[in-house]
DNA sequence: ATTGACATAGTACACTTGTTCTGATAATTT
DNA sequence: AAATTATCAGAACAAGTGTACTATGTCAAT
């Protein structure tokens, strides 16, 4: 039941919006209070209440800048692209090697960005480059990227090989 | 000329990764005292400043939360997405080969960003390209990523890897 | 005109948080 | 061993920051 915003209202959504897009970090009470020239902090909060109250974010007041976006707002403009890294090469005509993800690090691996239904409700994933020629049936070629997503599995360890050509996806 | 980060530095800055993926604003200096188990804020800031210092973020030290990540670990805290290594290539028309984990050097991968659905459910994912022409049916081809989930299996180490074409997921 | 909800101001307080200072301990070099 | 550097401890200060309190103004309904 979202009643419509005020003028101060809408300002002061589109300045946490637009402060959060410069600075990684939320606004302070006294930074939406002096980016929004509003003479005082308490008409920041009160402010604040009602947008919180409407469903437009959250609020942490324990901490300081304990603002968050919610709904689209906050993803739709923060998540276009994904880095994935290519954590390295796998080679044709030969069996997956055994990969342990445990030891990776972020920090390790080169990246590739790509379009997020890609990678739609698969958690840990990650890239493997082909080296070399085909696999089944000439599906992947040399070069490509594979997409892979890692699972945990006590007993059996096989893994799923996601491939991903243009925008095109098949499963094997 | 990056030096190797300390045990203490790296626990700060996988600490720093972890709080703004789940609270959308950075730590303070004291969230990461007691998160990292450090007895003093003095030591938080003496080695915020060197992981500054080696390029590994950035300090508001005037404000509070002052802090931003650099490299494509901000990015992809920030957007939540998931890095995944390309762990190497793999051909068409050939199985898929044997990776050894635990022969990576830092350097031997790239890394992709992805959204997390991509791998929700899965833990050890990691992604191959695919290098010359196609393999079933045509559906993957030179360039693509195969996603990949790796499981630890002390006695078999097989992979089975999934397609995604369009919307489309299928299992080998 | 009066009421009452909504909105704005101004101010002060208390807690948060970055910073600084001094000193101690560990690791490394000379 | 002595000297130097790197790292850690503890405490205190000052500014940042959320919040509460009171007062004022606006505007529609009564």
């Amino acid at each position: 039941m979202k009643r419509p915003l005020s003028k101060r209202q809408q300002t002061i959504l589109n300045y946490i919006k637009d402060f959060m897009g410069n600075n990684s970090y939320p606004p302070t009470v006294r930074d939406i209070q002096t980016g929004c020239e509003i003479s005082s902090t308490s008409v920041v909060d009160y402010n604040l209440q009602i947008l919180q109250r409407e469903g437009y974010l959250q609020r942490r007041r324990e901490v300081s800048r304990g603002i968050e976006l919610l709904g689209e707002t906050a993803t739709s403009t923060l998540r276009n692209l994904i880095s994935i890294p290519v954590v390295g090469n796998i080679a044709a005509g030969e069996p997956l090697p055994l990969v342990n993800t445990e030891q990776w690090n972020d920090t390790d691996f080169d990246n590739v960005d790509l379009p997020p239904f890609l990678t739609k409700g698969k958690e840990n994933v990650f890239a493997l480059r082909v080296k070399g020629e085909s696999m089944v049936d000439a599906l992947v070629g040399d070069g490509d990227l594979v997409l892979l997503e890692s699972i945990e599995q006590p007993q059996n360890g096989d893994m799923v090989a996601a491939w991903l050509k243009d925008r095109e996806e098949a499963t094997l």
